[in-house]
DNA sequence: ATACTAGTTGCAACTGATTGCAGGAGCGGC
DNA sequence: GCCGCTCCTGCAATCAGTTGCAACTAGTAT
């Protein structure tokens, strides 16, 4: 747990409290390589403090969540994911043939995002997005029975 | 019950069995207008045949929706919400602050899967999306406190 | 009509995630 | 340093959805 610091002055500017609990969740999604489930944040923090419940991670990444802390993406693998929102910013390419992920550069949705705000008026966030298909190789194995 | 020839038609050519809980299944949301929870299937199935199960609901929306049959959609209520694909396809902007859902046409997403599918090969299903996001109201009243 | 087989069902147990609540703790003000 | 308001935590109960399994059945072949 260190170089918090700014992370902490986002929660209290927010009307948040920077619990010791908090700090060890956020500790490991920063420390983490790429996604986390709850459960796999919720065994890293039990090791320095048993007590901790799996309601709080929950309710931890859920307020780090609103404040565009983390990011949460369902992988299709029946576990949500949580990872800390990085630079550089990016979605999934998920086929549901092999259940191979490529990643995506923001600025496609960008573009997508930015049509529907001038056309619209409705902002969206699109911010981190797992978009299921068929990759080019099971395309090519045309074995996709799909209709 | 009626006139579901074609979709029995669909099931069997895909190695699929046409139960009676699955064709009741299927009235329940081809007569429903817009989206129905598994609950509220379980329920209108119940009236005619109270022995269902809810997994058979969750598994037969689950087939359906391998075959593009029904589209899937999680509002972000909790429960996940189903609806028979029809001529129209199209994808909701749901608004965080107030909750309200608009329509947007598919013609943005289909721009977008031509352009991903160009570029990296990988073909994406884009068929029902639910984007989330402000609505211009909210946006005009500045509520939405977001960091 | 009968038999066979692969897909399907209902049940019960289970998993991931959420919620209500009473006690506890952070943090801004004095 | 202490107070008090508000937010947060752990617990237990609960909800939505999934899975393993044995019994059953639709659809095909005979």
């Amino acid at each position: 747990m260190s170089c918090e610091v700014e992370t902490v002055q986002v929660l209290r500017q927010t009307g948040h409290k920077a619990t010791p609990q908090r700090l060890m969740i956020l500790s490991a999604l920063r420390h983490a390589e790429g996604h986390l489930t709850a459960a796999e944040i919720f065994d890293h923090v039990k090791l320095d403090y048993p007590y901790v419940d799996i309601s709080t991670v929950y309710r931890t990444v859920t307020v780090l969540k609103d404040l565009r802390l983390v990011s949460e993406t369902d992988m299709g693998t029946g576990e949500t994911t949580y990872e800390w929102v990085r630079a550089h910013r990016h979605h999934h390419l998920i086929c549901r043939s092999c259940d191979s992920v490529a990643s995506l550069d923001h600025r496609y949705l960008e573009d997508l995002g930015a049509e529907i705000l001038d056309e619209t008026g409705f902002k969206p966030d699109l911010d981190h997005f797992a978009i299921f298909g068929a990759c080019k190789d099971c395309q090519a194995r045309a074995d996709v029975v799909s209709r």
